[in-house]
DNA sequence: GTTATTGCAAATGATTTGCACAAGG
DNA sequence: CCTTGTGCAAATCATTTGCAATAAC
């Protein structure tokens, strides 16, 4: 893990009055050591494989903590449950297209759709904070190949497919 | 209720073999007498304030049945239940701002944002399906005349407000 | 030593589901 | 009639919480 995000949570504990744990370094580490998009089951299983006996609960803690010092943020994918990108540190306003077929998430950035969000909201008189835009799109590869390499690996693990519950 | 409305969800009903029930009349006309957002338990106590003793489970269901017709939408405001969205047949490409101070949400349109996402999802291979952009913004009102009507009345209701839950 | 943190299991809250009965076509 | 729809209560599933034990500082 990036010494400058230890350090960026080390600073947000300290100046909470909270405590570094061997909890919360193995979760950090466990997020950090990647840059995949995860929800909380994924992080906890990620975490018990590593090593600790860190609970569920702690994991779950832990990630509202790392919201609350903007080291991580929540996204909504469509599937019914919270899911944390850890890359809004390298790329502060990037958002995401989700393809529908195969499930796999697209970052992207796009400067203008900053600077039109920013222009809408200011128009209607609110000031802007934090804008998430959600594309989701069909596979061209699908299409055109008639196959898509994700799709098989999706169907296999059942991971990330939106699962209308 | 609009007799368009009435008219796409009777042919719905019939080309999947279905049956109207007065039910699912009743639910209809609670929804689109209306263009407010709502949720599922809101849509509930509306419609048991008109007249039947419909069940949850039905208004659920039928929210199924509305979302699969494209009669309604879901849409994702950030607390944590589905809200559903009546006004995407009258302004098919609109999008929300939630004001982070007040709760309130505002729609707009801005075809530029339209073009902008078509672009962005035709680059990275995909083909559009649907956007949903929701900016999170504060309130000018509150900021510039220290305070803001939607906030009093959000505060009593404790309606539509993010629950941090 | 205090006070924050953890693990556990039980609680929550929105949504779904199984089943026996009711009602469209 | 035959099948779909409904109400009810129980089940799910992600997430949160109360509490007694544990560990930072």
């Amino acid at each position: 893990m990036d010494s400058a995000i230890q350090a960026r949570l080390d600073d947000f504990i300290r100046r909470k009055g909270l405590r570094r744990t061997s909890q919360r370094d193995v979760i950090a580490k466990a997020i950090f050591s990647k840059d995949e998009h995860f929800t909380a089951e994924e992080l906890f299983d990620r975490v018990r494989k590593t090593d600790s006996d860190t609970s569920r609960a702690t994991v779950y803690r832990t990630l509202g903590l790392l919201v609350e010092a903007d080291l991580l943020r929540e996204i909504d994918l469509g599937d019914n449950q919270t899911t944390y990108d850890p890359n809004f540190l390298d790329k502060p306003s990037h958002n995401h297209l989700v393809c529908i077929d195969c499930g796999k998430v697209v970052e992207f950035e796009d400067s203008h759709l900053d600077v039109l969000n920013d222009c809408v909201t200011r128009r209607l008189g609110f000031k802007p904070i934090r804008q998430s835009i959600k594309i989701e799109a069909n596979c061209e590869q699908l299409r055109l190949k008639g196959r898509c390499p994700n799709l098989i690996a999706t169907r296999l693990t059942g991971k990330r497919l939106r699962k209308k519950r």
